[in-house]
RNA sequence: GGCGUUAUGGUGUAACUGGUUAACACGUCGCCCUCUCAAGGCGAAGAGUCCGGGUUCGAGCCCCGGUAACGCUACCA
């Protein structure tokens, strides 16, 4: 009785699409993946391609990602109409700078009761949560505050009780969308939680924020990963709260490891930096991504004929001329470093000797990087002669210690690995200058027991694989914080499936 | 546990809207070329399409029932 469908946007209206990464650290693959196939959407049907920035969780938010992001976007040739750098009529494309806006709409929802303020406190939340738990009931918000009287709530507010702002979720029917990939997929409400819009500290929630300002800026098409599927039910309930058309969802497969879960840094580089800085092509990753769901056409007969393997080498430029988006396969694909890196020397294959040499001194051979190298080698070195003995390390992709290396005298192995897994979390979330390595790293073996020299010399070895090398911090900085975490990781990983074996 | 999604060689994708021995690329292995390694050429192994039923002359494609994987289950996105 209370089921919906929702009317999806008249075919009249401009496609406009957007992506919306949150400035949380490096730019995800995941992002780009998303990116293309809605960028690929908007050119295909002469629309819009909007860039906004999700920066309300304040917690996790890294100052520097929000560039990062643009830098790495453009480097893929994925460029935005409308954007926090680039403008637009719809803007501010900064969701930190429309708390406003959502404070006015949550206004809205609770004055036509489809939302209202829920006093409880984290701990109160997390205690009915835990009885949920152990009585083997799904975690649901026990809807304490959802029929307070105007009195109570007046008397919190008037003691200054912090609180959110929760929907209320219809009790009974259900709501049904169409993925325009997958059909229609229904939800029961009693399987909907009455879902935070509004924080305690005045930001609101991606699900309200999302909803206001896809239908702010006119967003015909929402394409986004397929872990969303499950709140897309809130999202329309809030577009039905509003009195608003919803726009069409498109769920596309998760990218994933090796194991087939969802693709994570732990198990594959995922930042777009380390990309760009180990030396992939911009083209390749663009193309290795288009490969992904198989949304471009099969080659014909006589593409096979002459040579099947061009068929999965394209442009841009060529998937905007032949994908189809309605045509993505619905797996999660995986995400192969094995075949990006053969696309990869495919194209580097095809750039001219000159162009070739380009991209080399852009990159791996730049006169920065060069130069900074050059810095750290000055006093260590007594022949020119001896550059490629000392710096080997910053120029290779394979460095992998011995056991010997770097296992110190006086750790076992357990505590040597765990205690590089302490190292990458916490490089992971330190700044990436000296001035925050060290006191960080010092901190860290202090609390662990591990005296700087058993610390540092570690570190030392898994970045360099040698005992010997230019002063590490330095050495940390100038080879880059992408690459850096990602070299720490796959010894680890490696370690891991040699102990592994061992057993 | 609940809800949802997905399922073709090791990996990415094909297979005309059910029609012969399931195709292409990456990877692997072998041979040729070659001062080496790549590249290139030639060739091989590798799936009977998650499992079990059903419909049909005929099913990877349709129906039913399972299973597994993945996602969500936050005042994160």
């Amino acid at each position: 009785m209370n089921s919906s469908t929702i009317p999806a946007p008249a075919a009249s209206a401009p496609i406009r699409v957007r992506i919306a990464p949150s400035p949380t650290g490096d730019p995800h693959v995941g992002t780009a993946y998303i990116g293309l196939i809605n960028f690929i959407y908007a050119r295909q049907n002469g629309g819009q391609f909007v860039l906004r920035i999700e920066d309300t969780d304040r917690a996790r938010f890294v100052a520097t990602s929000e560039q990062m992001i643009f830098d790495a976007l453009r480097w893929l040739g994925l460029s935005w109409d409308e954007g926090p750098d680039v403008g637009g009529p719809y803007g501010p494309y900064r969701q930190s700078e429309r708390t406003e806006i959502y404070r006015t709409h949550a206004d809205l929802l609770l004055a036509n009761g489809t939302a209202y303020r829920c006093f409880c406190t984290a701990e109160e939340l997390e205690a009915a949560r835990k009885q949920q738990m152990a009585a083997k009931l799904p975690p649901r918000y026990p809807a304490s505050c959802r029929n307070l009287s105007e009195a109570q709530v007046a008397a919190n507010l008037s003691d200054n009780k912090p609180f959110v702002i929760r929907m209320a979720v219809p009790t009974e029917g259900s709501t049904t969308f169409r993925d325009e990939l997958r059909g229609d997929i229904t939800f029961e409400h009693s399987n909907v939680d009455d879902q935070v819009l509004m924080k305690s500290d005045g930001f609101p929630t991606y699900h309200l924020a999302n909803v206001v300002d896809d239908h702010l800026m006119h967003i015909t098409d929402v394409i986004r990963a397929e872990e969303w599927i499950s709140s897309t039910p809130k999202h329309v309930l809030l577009y039905q709260a509003f009195g608003w058309a919803a726009p069409r969802f498109w769920h596309m497969p998760l990218l994933r490891n090796i194991d087939k879960s969802k693709i994570s840094k732990r198990k594959n580089p995922v930042s777009l930096v380390y990309y760009r800085q180990a030396g992939f092509l911009p083209e390749a990753v663009i193309n290795f991504l288009g490969l992904m769901g198989g949304g471009m056409p099969s080659p014909t007969p006589v593409e096979i004929v002459n040579g099947a393997k061009e068929a999965e080498i394209f442009s841009l430029a060529e998937m905007i001329q032949r994908f189809e988006v309605p045509n993505i396969r619905l797996g999660g694909p995986v995400f192969d470093l094995t075949k990006l890196r053969w696309l990869n020397s495919e194209y580097l294959r095809a750039l001219s000797p000159e162009a070739f040499f380009t991209a080399l001194r852009d990159t791996i051979l730049s006169d920065q990087y060069l130069r900074d190298i050059s810095t750290l080698i000055q006093t260590r070195i007594e022949t020119l002669g001896q550059f490629g003995e000392l710096t080997g390390f910053f120029f290779r992709d394979d460095v992998m210690p011995t056991q010997e290396v770097f296992l110190p005298k006086k750790r076992t192995l357990e505590e040597t690995l765990a205690f590089a897994t302490e190292q990458l979390t916490l490089l992971e979330a330190t700044d990436w200058t000296t001035e925050a390595l060290e006191p960080a790293l010092k901190q860290l073996g202090e609390a662990h027991t591990w005296s700087v020299k058993e610390n540092f010399m570690l570190l030392r070895a898994i970045l360099s694989g040698s005992t010997m090398s230019p002063p590490l911090l330095e050495s940390l900085v100038v080879f880059g914080k992408a690459r850096s975490l990602d070299r720490m990781r796959r010894f680890l990983e490696t370690q891991k499936k040699l102990a592994n074996a061992r057993k």
